[in-house]
Order: C-alpha cells, then structure tokens, then sequence
DNA sequence: CTCATGACCTGACGGC
DNA sequence: TGCCGTCAGGTCATGA
C-alpha cells in the first residue's frame, strides 16, 4: 500500500527514467481511472507531451508536462505504475498506457481501481483543493517546533493520536503501516489522546516520525503484497515491521504478544507493554 | 463544527 | 470442489 517512502521511491524512478520523454501514443484500457474525463479526450491531450518533471505531494504523484499541465496520479491501495520495454508482457489490471518516445511503455495497473489518474492544468482547481488542504511534508517541512505547535492545536481533540497521523489534511503521507510502526518506535499506544501526551511523548514521536519514514524511504518501501516501485522491484523495509500485521506474535522488543485492534475504522497493531 | 461509518473494488483465505 | 463471508486500506460522501 503506497504510502510517502513508497510514492517518493517511485517519483525517483520518475526522475530517472521518464522526464525527458516524450509521450508517443497513450492506451486508455479502462476509462474510469481517468477521474471524470473521456478516454479520446485524455489522449488527445497528453499524446506529444514532453514529460518535464516529476513530483509528490502527501501520497499524490505529480508528472509535470510542458504546456503547464500535470498527472496526478494517486495509486491508494493496490496502484502501481511501473516502466518497462513495450515488449514486456502486460500485467492484469493494466489500465492506461503511456508509450514514451525511447520505445519504453510507462503504465499504470491497479487491481482494485481505486487509484486514478487526472490531467490538470497548473493552477487547476481539482488539484489545487486536493492538494492545498494537505498538511505538511513531514520530512522537509516540519521541524519539532512545527510539529510541536500542530500537536497544540489538536490538544483538546477526542480523537486518537493515530487517526490525527492517517489524516492527510493535518500531516502528509502516512498510511495504516507507517502509522501503527511509527506509534510503536515512540513508545505511544494509538489510542492515547492528543492533549495526554507529555512533551517527552510529543519529543519522541517527532523522532520516530522521522525515523521510520526516512529508514523506510532508504530500504525503497514496505512491500506487503501489492507494491512495486518503478522498475517493478519489491520494497525492503517489509522485514523491518516491528507491529504491523504481527498480531500474537512476540514483540521483537519485549516478547509480549502483539495486540489488534479497530482505531480509526482502521485494524491497528500495537506492543502493549512497549507502549504506554 | 467533530467524528464515525459506509461505499468504492477485487483477490486471498478460512470454514463448511 | 465450490460457495459464502470476511478482511485488506485511502479517500470522499454522508449523517449523527
């Protein structure tokens, strides 16, 4: 499941194989990934395209093209997008194809079709809301005072410490994975209530933020069974949980066994003995 | 306003 | 074998 380390391992993927390009011919499989616009008219405008960049904000990627405009795409639970020679069998689940001018294909599956793909103008107002309501980068644009001062205004908050994580408009990029193992590396149970943390709780979970993100962005993501990165390699970091999907097992800590729970209508995984 | 829940979609897995 | 229920999780819409 794309979260920040896996959506910035592929935007590297990006950089390096596909800005530069130009976009030769476009195969639209299934035209609602395409967030409301028609197959012929999507193609239309991205075919000739010269691919100018390449971004991320939160979980969304951004394939900037010249005219102004950009993708954004989003891959939510099972998306992938991946590059390859044209020769390359097709994956299931294959539903738009770039074909790029060095004869390589970049292309978009998703088992599940929640993901989409939507062209926007710069300055466009679908991705201007989607994206000027997102919370901050937490690995380039919040430091600990930062992040001091966003706990403040949360401190009177009835809902749990991890539900504030998985919210997109409040901090950028953490997903049901990151959430439960940067919990666990603070030491703070997910139930714990925002204004009941002592500034040594708070001090902590800005480390461990940091900490796991950037450890899990350096092993190229969690693959936990969908996620591929641009190459379509799996991730390394899955080896790395500590809680996440460990459900009675020991913890690698303390032996304890870990403990399941629903927190945020989400399954949520926790070391009660390590976590306080 | 705050917060919880259902819908979206498919595949994997367990029970019978 | 095959059928059914449950679960997985990101985000938006809905409603209490």
């Amino acid at each position: 499941m794309p979260e920040l380390p896996e959506v910035e391992t592929i935007v590297r993927g990006l950089k390096k194989s596909v800005v530069g390009r130009r976009i030769s011919e476009v195969d639209v499989r299934r035209a609602d990934v395409l967030a409301g616009e028609t197959a012929s008219a999507f193609r239309v405008a991205v075919c000739g395209a010269r691919i100018t960049g390449a971004g991320r904000r939160g979980k969304m990627i951004i394939i900037e093209l010249d005219g102004e405009r950009s993708l954004i795409v989003h891959l939510r639970m099972t998306g992938s997008l991946t590059y390859c020679p044209s020769e390359t069998p097709l994956l299931p689940h294959t539903h738009v194809v770039f074909h790029l001018d060095d004869g390589g294909e970049l292309r978009f599956a998703d088992t599940r079709r929640f993901g989409s793909i939507r062209l926007v103008g710069l300055g466009g107002r679908e991705a201007a809301s989607a994206i000027l309501n997102m919370g901050p980068e937490p690995l380039d644009k919040m430091s600990a005072e930062k992040f001091a001062d966003m706990l403040t205004s949360i401190n009177r908050s009835r809902r749990p410490i991890k539900s504030w994580l998985l919210d997109q408009a409040w901090i950028a990029g953490i997903g049901n994975i990151y959430g439960d193992e940067i919990l666990f590396h603070a030491g703070i149970r997910p139930d714990r209530l925002p204004g009941g943390l002592s500034r040594d709780d708070r001090h902590r979970l800005h480390k461990s933020l940091t900490k796991v993100l950037r450890a899990a962005t350096g092993s190229r993501g969690t693959t936990f069974s969908d996620y591929v990165d641009l190459a379509g390699e799996r991730g390394g970091y899955a080896r790395h949980l500590r809680v996440y999907q460990r459900t009675g097992m020991p913890c690698l800590e303390c032996g304890e066994k870990i403990v399941r729970t629903k927190i945020a209508c989400r399954s949520t995984h926790y070391c009660p003995r390590c976590q306080r």
